[in-house]
DNA sequence: ACACTAAGTTTAGAAAGTGAACAAATCAAC
DNA sequence: GTTGATTTGTTCACTTTCTAAACTTAGTGT
């Protein structure tokens, strides 16, 4: 099977036996066929570990997974804006989060940190995060100079993409965008099995795509961004300004189903904006998946609805409904889990996957 | 130089003097410096030849190209809807093309077809296409069977993005997308030094990305396309419309420039549109470079200007100038190049490049 | 129990790449 | 000029890696 990949059943052979020797590969189960059966081969998980931690929330989630992408064990760290106390904080949480296992320790090989804004190509500098007002933060090497283990930044949605593409439903896809819904929200793709970073690592900045040309004011500096109609943070704002508080977008569903118009409306300029966002994404990119991840309950109401129209209106009628959107709702570790996905990628593919 | 792309100074140097013993490369001028002067190699012009046909225009030209990407003869033939008699006409056209080099017959690797539509992963068929009424339609082997020699389909924006890359002002970038203005708006992608297709091979379809949501209805079946807007189709039927018939782009800058405010209210539009589409295509894809081919005159009146307005303000202001915008005025050929660019790619390269 | 099939292993031999030494072509300094 | 420094390009013995073909192994089908 594996075998097709270029190289001869004789070197296959030898490979996978050095590769079992040292502990990497294993033995898995066996499928029976016509003549001889096969053995799959699979990763040992135990083969090397992996932090992550995500600098999204407050306090902020440490997980340690394995090479199957399991999560193995969680912290959290209190989030701060100095990467000195992150980098120390990181480096304090870390033998406890070790500990649970018993080789994670002389197996971790590497830390990822999930953060808002822009990483550089090396993954090592936060270019820019507005969120975490940071500009030029040499972070990786921070927390690596603490810990001593190699560390690698990278952005929100690129993370989860990663982890979506090593251990999720995008394993077999070679190209696919993510969609991340949280308080703000992020895309990144993957464009021939790779992760796309673009040019300046800005690859995927959907949020700041125009939508409503001349509407609100966005903190980007300019206006109609999608952040402003689409992000749950603009759709609780709104709602708030409309004189009615709402803290999920469970509870403004609800006030939409019982007939609340301004509910009613937020979600349908919402809904529509995301789907024009998400078709313009499929026109331009022609993506074999998108994945909506989100945080928030329900996306099966009026908004889910609405996303799923307008994605239908604007694209064109002759791919509409050929690229799959798939929905899945995650936990609030996903993003600690794509930074430790980030450390697997680097682990398992090198600096140049 | 090219040495430290892998291998070493003496495997070097036995591939090189056997590929130059094949006639394939070539020493091209020597470099002087400290030290033993180092030869540079390149490829020998002679060693493979390209045709070229475009069925973008009527007549559709044929061209003959080497690998240097230079034109060494041109032809016309009539274009037609019917695929066996586009063959035909190619094959008749084939022998006095190729009779203008005296060993180009012998010596040609490929033929490449641009067309606009869509066309499959293995560039053998054009899947649809709107303007020659085609489904599925298998040319590539219709002109290989009629002329014997390996043929090649591919979109019209997707092969000038190729001529690009390989010959054109894009040769040292690895991510750039070109926006192609013809009477049509065509777009492509090259991400880490690839063509990027899309999984149905529709990525780059700006043309239909919504710019004006419920806007004119466009020939796709959806509404408010960029295509409505600012192709040179429609910004010459809008101004058919409000009343002066103009045939060029030239033309309605002219009437904008000397104070007729519909074709200043036109041109407003349409540059807004575009500009609007092509910030979205940054903020999405952050490529290092966009490049705007265009066939028509003057790209630096009225037209060109709100362009760029439209770009800067739709760009999230981090970015805003960071991402160069080239424009590059072309002539009719451009496809026909892009085609045989289309079979020389295929030639370098391989199946999968 | 028998052939049949396909997976995995072993072997010798070919292919391809490496490293070090060496030859060649130029510049710079005396 | 001559000499030495410097860097490119070549040669050659050696090592690593892969392949092809024969062989072994562990199942299925009759």
């Amino acid at each position: 099977m594996a075998q097709a990949l270029g190289l001869s059943k004789a070197a296959m052979s030898g490979l996978a036996r050095d590769l079992i020797q040292l502990g990497i590969l294993r033995e898995a189960d066996t499928i029976y066929g016509q003549g001889r059966p096969s053995i799959r081969l699979d990763l040992h998980p135990d083969c090397a570990f992996f932090v992550g931690v995500s600098l999204l929330q407050d306090p902020a989630p440490m997980i340690l997974g394995n090479l199957n992408g399991e999560i193995i064990a969680r912290a959290e760290i209190p989030l701060s804006r100095d990467p000195a106390v992150i980098a120390d904080a990181i480096s304090e949480a870390l033998p406890t989060l070790l500990s649970a296992h018993p080789v994670a320790a002389e197996k971790l090989a590497g830390i990822g940190v999930a953060l808002s804004g822009f990483v550089d190509e090396t993954r090592k500098n936060c270019v820019q995060s507005t969120l975490l007002n940071w500009q030029d933060v040499p972070l990786a090497d921070l927390v690596r100079d603490k810990t001593g283990i190699e560390t690698f930044l990278e952005n929100d949605a690129k993370a989860v993409a990663v982890d979506e593409k090593l251990f999720g439903s995008a394993r077999e896809i070679q190209n696919f965008s993510v969609v991340s819904l949280g308080d703000g929200i992020g895309c990144a793709h993957f464009i021939d099995g790779r992760l796309y970073r673009g040019n300046h690592g800005g690859a995927g900045e959907i949020a700041h795509c125009t939508i409503e040309p001349g509407g609100a004011p966005c903190r980007c500096g300019k206006r109609g961004c999608l952040d402003t109609v689409a992000s749950m943070k603009a759709i609780k704002e709104m709602s708030r300004a409309e004189g009615f508080e709402c803290v999920s977008l469970a509870e403004i569903e609800n006030q939409a189903s019982s007939g609340n118009t301004a509910a009613i409306r937020i979600l349908h300029r919402a809904g529509s904006a995301l789907g024009l966002a998400i078709a313009n994404l499929i026109q331009m990119n022609d993506p074999g998946l998108i994945l909506i991840t989100h945080v928030e309950g329900s996306f099966d109401g009026l908004f889910g609805t609405v996303v799923n129209q307008a994605i239908e209106t604007n694209v064109l009628p002759r791919y509409a409904g050929q690229t799959p959107i798939r929905i899945r709702r995650v936990d609030g570790d996903i993003w600690a889990r794509g930074a430790a996905s980030i450390a697997a990628h680097h682990f398992i593919l090198g600096p140049n996957p």
